[in-house]
RNA sequence: GGCCUGUUGGUCAAGUGGUCAAGACGCCACCCUCUCAAGGUGGAAUCACGAGUUCAACUCUCGUACAGGCUACCA
């Protein structure tokens, strides 16, 4: 028997790998353009560390005029769970993550296709089967148990553990040998048949991690498992292949099987993609770093900025600063550009892992909402309370108008306020502007604290010198003749040159305003406060105080 | 254990042989100010360690330490 009946014996196939070369011809693109593509397993859960990897792989083939494609990695079935490609769809959509071709909610969109794994079964076999024919793969016999024993025996003897050399048992076996064991009934797997060189090393430049010098790989890798489905590395070659990837971006887990891939890739007659491994987002966990971990880290889902409700732009944006640290100053020096013109570079990307910021989140996020526009701040606290504070969101549509005139406090003005970070912190920033919410449990008085003094001010004050009509200069001007009136400093410079001479200064004065009305001793802007409460609802408050 | 990668202030980092070692976040102080949030000004704080090469080393070489990754019929 030849070695391509032998193939045919091992693998069936529907067609041979070379008619898959020619359903897919080369891209029509130009030298420059990245092929780049983001692979998930279908968990349904999208890692923070996936999104930042999917973010430069998009941006890389956007800012190229390239490709972006979505290929599910789904030839590990324990993996996968029911509606998680859909889940991760709609995820990355939410994040500005959308692709140009590759699997859709509504199928498979594009000529390289299919974009699953488990429906490209065929092909890896085909090419498996080339493999087989040219002796550089081959049927392994080993059961799972004698594996075992091997490892044990290897790391009891202290030496490299793997199939390779001596223990590459079925590597020999002769044709008449492997076929005696089918006819057995003997399960095999096919392994590739590996003539790397362990003391060999070979050159390698990652796009990100620049030169370096790794061992070539002599160990004879699983490349179709058991259940006739591809490895991680068998896939990936031949899809990358066939789908014309140009630049492989993933993980730096991944850097270690280089010698593996790029084994794979000339075995098969391919040429080589080139590689970016981005460095992982890290989180210190007690004193060292490591990488965010789905099951301890919150932040690594995805789902823990929806629910604090830190806008998706605004993550976006510190990812960006993750990848190019560059790019924050770019902003600032082009304010009036849009950020997509921003060029990524792979050679600024961090070689080391970078240790997840929440602080420059915050700030991140505090810049990014106070360029929004009040209605803007409305509608995006709204979507986020009708998820998470129903109550909250009730009162925001009731209250409509009056909700948007508080989101504009100090707001659409060259220096905006910055205080939001996040959608669910604004209800405890804004609570006592409605009458609902506003229950103090306490009221933060400062200075002054003697309640005959504080009913005299609000009497004073609200019924001699406050207009609700007044602009600010004359509102503020009211104010100061009020507290003058009472023995208070009017300007806080007066006060400061002769403390004594005043009962307490315009800051005192005007605090016991604030709290009568807001219950609360730090707020924004007085005079917006009570223009936007309007009489009725100051009095009531002054009489809840009285 | 083996192999690979990395190490500049608290964090993110620029910097590739000669710099007073950028900048951002955070922190502190002051200014502004009706309180906050901002804004402005200033400040503290860094080249892991040890050899070597060199007139000169954060930068090049080697070693050590520490950290991370890989070492599956998982991806």
């Amino acid at each position: 028997m030849d070695r391509k009946e032998f193939a045919d014996k091992l693998l069936k196939t529907k067609h041979d790998f070379e008619y898959y070369e020619k359903l897919y011809p080369k891209r029509d693109l130009d030298d420059k353009a990245m092929v780049t593509r983001y692979a998930p397993s279908p968990t349904g859960f999208v890692h923070l560390g996936a999104l930042y990897a999917a973010f430069i792989s998009m941006k890389m083939a956007k800012q190229s005029n390239g490709i972006f494609f979505l290929r599910i990695e789904d030839t590990d079935q324990k993996r996968s769970i029911e509606d998680g490609v859909s889940k991760i769809i709609t995820d990355l959509a939410n994040f500005g993550i959308t692709f140009d071709e590759g699997v859709t909610v509504d199928g498979d969109k594009g000529e390289y296709g299919p974009y699953t794994q488990s429906e490209r079964e065929d092909i890896y076999k085909a090419f498996a089967k080339k493999l087989i024919i040219e002796d550089k793969a081959y049927p392994c016999f080993c059961s799972p148990e004698s594996l075992k024993e091997d490892r044990e025996r290897q790391e009891k003897h202290k030496e490299r553990i793997g199939y390779y050399g001596y223990y590459a048992r079925c590597r020999n076996l002769s044709i008449d040998d492997a076929l005696k064991k089918i006819e057995n009934g003997e399960k095999y797997i096919i392994r590739l048949k590996s003539k790397g060189n362990f003391n060999h090393r070979f050159k390698f430049k990652d796009e990100i991690k620049g030169k370096m010098e790794l061992p070539e790989n002599d160990q004879d890798i699983v490349i179709i498992k058991s259940d006739g489905l591809p490895t991680y590395h068998f896939a990936h070659a031949v899809d990358d292949h066939l789908m014309r990837t140009t630049h492989v971006i993933r993980g730096d887990e991944w850097l270690s099987s280089i010698p593996v891939h790029v084994q794979l890739f000339e075995y098969l007659g391919f040429k080589v993609p080139k590689y970016a491994h981005i460095s992982p987002i890290t989180i210190e966990d007690n004193g060292t770093k490591r990488k965010l971990s789905k099951r301890k880290d919150p932040e690594a889902a995805i789902s823990y900025y929806h629910e604090k409700g830190i806008p998706n732009k605004a993550v976006m944006l510190y990812l960006e600063t993750v990848a190019n640290s560059n790019f924050e100053m770019w902003m600032s020096q082009n304010k009036d550009k849009d950020v997509s013109e921003f060029v990524l570079d792979f050679k600024k990307m961090p070689v080391g892992g970078s240790l997840f910021d929440y602080d420059k989140l915050m700030n991140i996020s505090k810049n990014y909402i106070s360029t929004l526009k009040a209605s803007e701040v409305y509608d995006m606290t709204l979507n986020w309370a009708k998820m998470y504070d129903n109550d909250f969101a009730l009162l925001l549509k009731k209250y409509k108008d009056y909700s948007i005139k508080i989101f504009n406090i100090e707001r659409e003005q060259k220096k905006p306020r910055k205080d939001i970070g996040y959608f669910g912190e604004v209800k405890d920033q804004i609570w006592y502007m409605y009458d609902e919410l506003f229950k103090p449990d306490k009221y933060e008085w400062q200075r002054i604290t003697d309640m005959d003094e504080i009913k005299h001010i609000l009497d004073v004050y609200l019924n001699k010198y406050y207009n609700i009509s007044d602009d600010k200069d004359t509102w503020f001007n009211n104010m100061k003749k009020a507290a003058i009136s009472l023995g208070y400093a009017g300007e806080m410079r007066e006060y400061k040159e002769n403390p004594d001479n005043y009962k307490g200064s315009i800051a005192d004065f005007s605090t016991v305003v604030r709290v009568c009305l807001t219950s609360k001793s730090n707020t924004p802007d007085l005079y917006e406060i009570m223009r936007l409460l309007g009489k009725d609802k100051m009095f009531k408050r002054v009489e809840m105080v009285i």
